[in-house]
RNA sequence: GCCGGCGUAGCUCAGUGGUAGAGCAACGGUUUCGUAAACCGUAGGUCGGUGGUUCAAUCCCACUCGCCGGCUCCA
């Protein structure tokens, strides 16, 4: 403790306030007063920043304790064991060169220098050695030097990586490290007390990952892993990891035989086989009525045009890379679209616009093809060929924030029928290389911050992160295993009013120039499709199950009876199957179950006999027996309210 | 695109320097069955493609196509 006499002032979050003698480490302090808060304690924050236990406290402070329960104590808990990783890694392997090794959301991941990629036997030997570090408790120190230290300091200990991370630090600002037994690592922290307060750790995968992201640099060995307080929440977080893979869309799209991708067409591109594009068809007519309803105009347009076009609009300067090649048609060349704006644009000017015409709002399911990097294709997540549920509104000024808000509503009454119910929104505003004025951006910018605090929005800013031409609203969903996707946007677009010339002749007579806002809900229908199936498991909602009922019947006696039943079904418009196979009912009863039929009516001699069907749903649950108009109206009352029978139905 | 891994029957996967197997599915029979897999049999593959090494290649090598994981959550 510090021989300094003076005393010091420390706030708790608890409200409290006491007094210790200055030069107290924040260890001490909640040793002393707080003892209980000190259990699972890893770091703390002195004044809102994350600090070591070891810190020492010389002035007046509000003192937090972090746990690994926040979001600050876990990253602290993962950088620790991403350390602890570095350091088991330079023990089995000494030529190898640390770089960088961050936490990250659901762990932490390391890149090192090293001559050969490292293989799953490799990761099992790290991580023993790293257990073992974890066993030997080594004190995790700090160590502040110069700049010029420490690059002398790593220079010595051959991490050129490191020397090179220094260089591009301020000149007098003091760099530290921190150090655990042999291992010493540049390090802004904080960090745990020691290795030991690691409780469950794994290695998951390893991969290669370029020197600071940039495919010019040295290929590097990156290592991720995870670590938790305990056992059971790290077994809980592997067995999350494989409830991801067992909803693998492209698993399950498989399973289900919903949709394809194969060599012969390409890669990226979709073959949706029946099921699959049933379902599609029933997004789509619930996607069309609902835009109906809510006053959008729906258009269509060709999948190709003009280059010229592609000119106007500015696509041929700036997103030439995700562009395919044009092509010649007779003596002018012609563009495959990557977009769909241009067209709504051009329908839009397709005569003179008077003020009481807007808002005009065109949907479009409309398909684009894009170039995309053949190492980033994946499902149908990341596809060449897709269509977007777009649609591009034309507005005046003044309305611009009562559109926005709008779709904002119509966002979420869209996403809540597909089974989202948890959403964060996402305000993003002028990036440093934008098109329009500093007012345009503000006017626009305000008009959709309105929009938010109308609709009763929570949201997040992302300063300077909008598109070049307007700032927009991202909408990220969480999905049944709470991952996040982002699938909804709304965008203001300063930059095509002004190259197509839009306008619109106002109440004084004079043209004026109409705001653009693109939007989509789902954003790619393809994207959207294999959210929902990872979403659901595959278990679609009954409204968008492609076959809602199945009729079992036990033996081939119940022909008849069973095909009695099928037809009921189907003439009240139930997406019905009959299963006649010469099968046992266990086994019909199996395949219906691995296929997410919602409804199995299993048909025998008594249900013959007393005109009924047993019903059996696809969790195991018998329902009992009733008569088909029963089971009907169940089904019947699956279906959302919102839906008309329209929607619900595919024909 | 780059790094690594992978590519064997419709699907899931074994396998070997001496021209290939299993389960399921398919097909043909038998069985007529009560809530997650009845039984027997038949058929099915230029082992992703091209070229090379070799007496001999699915296996080794090169190229190529595709798939999977990863590629600035910045000490």
């Amino acid at each position: 403790m510090s021989i300094d006499q003076s005393s010091i002032h420390l706030s708790f979050p608890d409200g409290t306030t006491q007094e210790f003698p200055a030069g107290v480490t924040a260890r001490d302090v909640l040793e002393q007063s707080k003892g209980e808060w000190l259990k699972d304690t890893i770091a703390v924050k002195i004044d809102g920043v994350p600090k070591d236990l070891r810190t020492v406290l010389r002035q007046d402070s509000v003192l937090e304790p972090l746990t690994f329960s926040s979001d600050e104590g876990k990253e602290v808990y993962r950088h620790s064991s991403t350390h602890i990783m570095a350091q088991a890694v330079k023990e089995c392997f000494p030529s190898v060169q640390i770089t960088i090794g961050p936490a990250i959301e659901e762990g932490f991941f390391y890149d090192f220098a090293f001559e050969r990629p490292f293989t799953p036997e490799d990761l099992e030997r790290i991580e023993a050695r790293a257990a073992e570090i974890i066993k030997r408790d080594l004190t995790i120190t700090r160590r502040e030097f110069t700049k010029q230290e420490a690059i002398d300091f790593f220079k010595a200990r051959g991490e050129a990586y490191k020397v090179e991370i220094i260089e591009g630090f301020p000149d007098h600002e003091p760099v530290s490290a921190y150090t655990q037994g042999e291992f010493v690592d540049l390090c802004r922290g904080p960090h745990i007390p020691s290795t030991g307060h690691i409780k469950a750790f794994k290695l998951l995968t390893s991969a290669g990952a370029y020197w600071r992201g940039d495919e010019r640099n040295p290929m590097l060995q990156r290592i991720y892993g995870t670590s938790f307080p305990t056992q059971e929440a790290l077994d809980k977080h592997l067995a999350n990891l494989e409830e991801i893979k067992k909803r693998d869309h492209r698993k399950l799209g498989k399973e289900l035989d919903l949709f394809s991708i194969q060599d012969e067409t390409g890669p990226g591109l979709i073959l949706w086989h029946p099921k699959g594009a049933l379902i599609r068809l029933l997004i789509e007519n619930f996607w069309r009525e609902q835009h109906v309803k809510h006053g959008y105009d729906l258009v269509y347009s060709p999948h190709v045009a003009r280059l010229d076009l592609w000119k106007t609009s500015g696509h041929l300067e700036y997103y030439r890379e995700n562009m395919y090649a044009s092509m010649p048609v007779e003596s002018s060349e012609y563009q495959l679209k990557p977009m769909n704006c241009p067209f709504h644009i051009m329908v839009y000017k397709s005569h003179l616009r008077s003020y009481r015409e807007l808002p005009i709002r065109y949907g479009e399911l409309g398909t684009v093809y894009r170039y995309e990097r053949s190492g980033v294709l994946h499902g149908l997540m990341r596809v060449r060929g897709f269509t977007q549920d777009d649609a591009h509104l034309f507005c005046r000024p003044d309305q611009l924030a009562a559109e926005v808000s709008n779709v904002l509503k119509f966002i979420i009454f869209v996403l809540q029928t597909f089974g989202f119910h948890e959403c964060e929104m996402y305000l993003s505003t002028r990036p440093e290389k934008s098109v329009g004025s500093i007012e345009q951006w503000e006017q626009a910018t305000q008009a959709l911050e309105q929009a938010l605090t109308d609709g009763q929005f929570a949201y997040k800013v992302d300063p300077g992160e909008g598109v070049f031409y307007g700032p927009k609203i991202d909408v990220k969903i969480k999905d049944a295993l709470g991952r996040s996707w982002q699938c909804s946007t709304v965008q203001v677009d300063f930059n095509n009013p002004n190259r197509f010339e839009l306008s619109y002749i106002a109440e004084d007579g004079k043209s004026h120039q109409p705001i653009m806002i693109h939007r989509a809900l789902m954003g790619s229908i393809e994207r959207f499709f294999g959210i929902l199936l990872e979403h659901y498991g595959g278990a679609f909602p009954t409204w968008l199950s492609p076959v809602q009922a199945k009729v079992l019947p036990i033996s081939d006696k119940q022909q008849e009876y069973g095909t009695s039943i099928l037809n009921k079904l189907l003439k009240d418009g139930c997406r019905a199957e009959l299963d006649l196979r010469n099968e046992k009912i266990g086994l019909k009863i199996r395949e219906a179950e691995k296929s997410k039929v919602p409804y199995m009516l299993v048909v025998g001699d008594r249900e013959n006999q007393s005109g009924t069907v047993s019903v059996r749903k696809r969790n195991g649950k018998s329902l009992g027996t009733m008569s088909v108009e029963e089971v009907l109206t169940i089904i019947r009352n699956e279906i959302p309210s919102v839906l008309s029978c329209d929607s619900s139905r595919p024909v």
